[in-house]
DNA sequence: TCACAATTCTCATTTTATAAGAAATTTATT
DNA sequence: AATAAATTTCTTATAAAATGAGAATTGTGA
């Protein structure tokens, strides 16, 4: 264990689930002695990653917080994106949830979120949630905008139930590229059908989407054209947005290397 | 520069305002050869603390935001308190932002926030904004719960305009304190009006605050006592979910350290 | 395709991390 | 209040890792 990943092991260990540990917990957990991760747990604690909770407990730190909202108010993505779930979620037919998700290493994350208030079941659709690649509509119209290798490797990291299942997978991804847009039902959460359109911004690195999630008692086929129109202009909106902010932080880079 | 410091200044580069760096001006602000920042810089893209963007930038990555999540979803602070902030917002006679904050080292951070629709202006209330110690009834709802030595150093941190200064506000607070609640006008946003109640769980470790901000224009005198009600019930009702949320934890530990 | 910028690699040297156990401090118990 | 137990810090020789200069490689835009 060396390096940033000395650091990188400990945090991993807190979870939503577990979200709390003791230095002996994690000293097992990581079959590491316990005078070492004192030391580094209070190294971490002096840079706010971790804080020290009752009873010998320690637990992930305000940084976090910190740079969370740093990331949120200046991510072109969600600064271009999140203006629009709401919109979105007011001018679709049936109560709705709204999603950016994008593409992170081998995941896909849920950047944002906006859940219509009379929307009642919980979802899987929440801001920082991981997505699995190859199920829903939301990651589905990420994939579908990637070619070649590096869709190749990206499959290949995922475990399909057969060979079958992977032949189909890469066929619908296929015809969904060429439609621009694409639905799913009830492969993240049962009862809900999803609908997603592609984001992308090349020269920022994004590949994301947008979508609607709804549930499948509430839809009827009629809702379909309206729920792709609003999909569409508002995607091709976010990816406008973006590139306005990508243009605005070029502008800022060029001010201030030239000001030094 | 060692340990984790090493990271920490890289990452404290990153800010709302300027959110990309490349590795050469990393290198150039932290006067470090650029072979050490680029393999840093490699570490951390790959533990996902930074991500490459276009045109050899970088900036903060999707650890940040899956990290906040978990803290989100189990920080007994906030997850106490987050539902009551919309109620205080519905109950409050006039439009208003209620915002839960806490003591983070020698600082005060905003944990999170509900804001009626309704209210305009902007404010600097927003989760994962650092708050200034000494203005504000957010903050003056914490630290009036510090006493003795633990309220003299972080006092001292502090620069107050003049000595007078510095007593009248350790008058207040002595004042405050028995009252045990406080309220302050235009001290951190011009034209607004902030009333606060202490929030604290000394098993937790937690010393925070419940506030509700208004607009100085809407406010009259008759609106306190319903204000001041409403913060004082939910205040308790915080304070005694923090307590179960506590006890679910206690029983949650208890439990995962018999199996093993 | 070429030139230039970005990134990785190599390696001798310096610096830092490690872990066992002792010492000190804090917390719980009688 | 005294004692016991648990938590945390400190000390140290030794092992391991980081550093940085410069060379080598890769990527990129005209």
């Amino acid at each position: 264990m060396s390096g940033f990943q000395r650091y990188k092991k400990i945090l991993d260990l807190f979870s939503e689930e577990r979200s709390s540990w003791t230095v002996i917990e994690i000293s097992k957990s990581l079959k590491t002695p316990s005078s070492t991760i004192y030391r580094i747990v209070r190294e971490m604690v002096t840079a706010e990653f971790l804080e020290s909770a009752s009873g010998s407990y320690f637990r992930l730190g305000p940084a976090f917080i910190k740079f969370n909202r740093i990331i949120k108010f200046s991510d072109p993505l969600v600064r271009a994106g999140q203006p629009f779930l709401k919109k979105l979620a007011n001018e679709n037919p049936i109560t709705s949830v709204n999603v950016l998700a994008r593409l992170y290493g081998n995941n896909v994350m849920c950047v944002a979120d906006y859940k219509s208030p009379s929307f009642k079941k919980n979802t899987s659709y929440q801001r920082g949630k991981l997505m699995p690649l190859i199920y829903g509509a939301t990651s589905r119209a990420i994939i579908m905008q990637i070619t070649g290798k590096r869709l190749e490797n990206l499959i290949n990291l995922e475990n399909f139930k057969s060979d079958e299942d992977k032949k189909k997978f890469l066929k619908d991804l296929k015809s969904d590229r060429k439609k621009g847009y694409c639905f799913t039902e009830g492969q993240v959460d049962k009862g809900l059908i999803g609908f997603a359109v592609s984001i992308s911004n090349k020269k920022l690195g994004i590949e994301a989407s947008l979508s609607s999630i709804f549930n499948l008692d509430d839809f009827l086929l009629e809702h379909e054209p309206i729920i792709y129109a609003n999909l569409t202009t508002y995607g091709l909106l976010v990816e406008k947005y973006i590139n306005e902010i990508f243009e605005d932080i070029q502008k800022y880079h060029h001010e201030t290397n030239s000001i030094r």
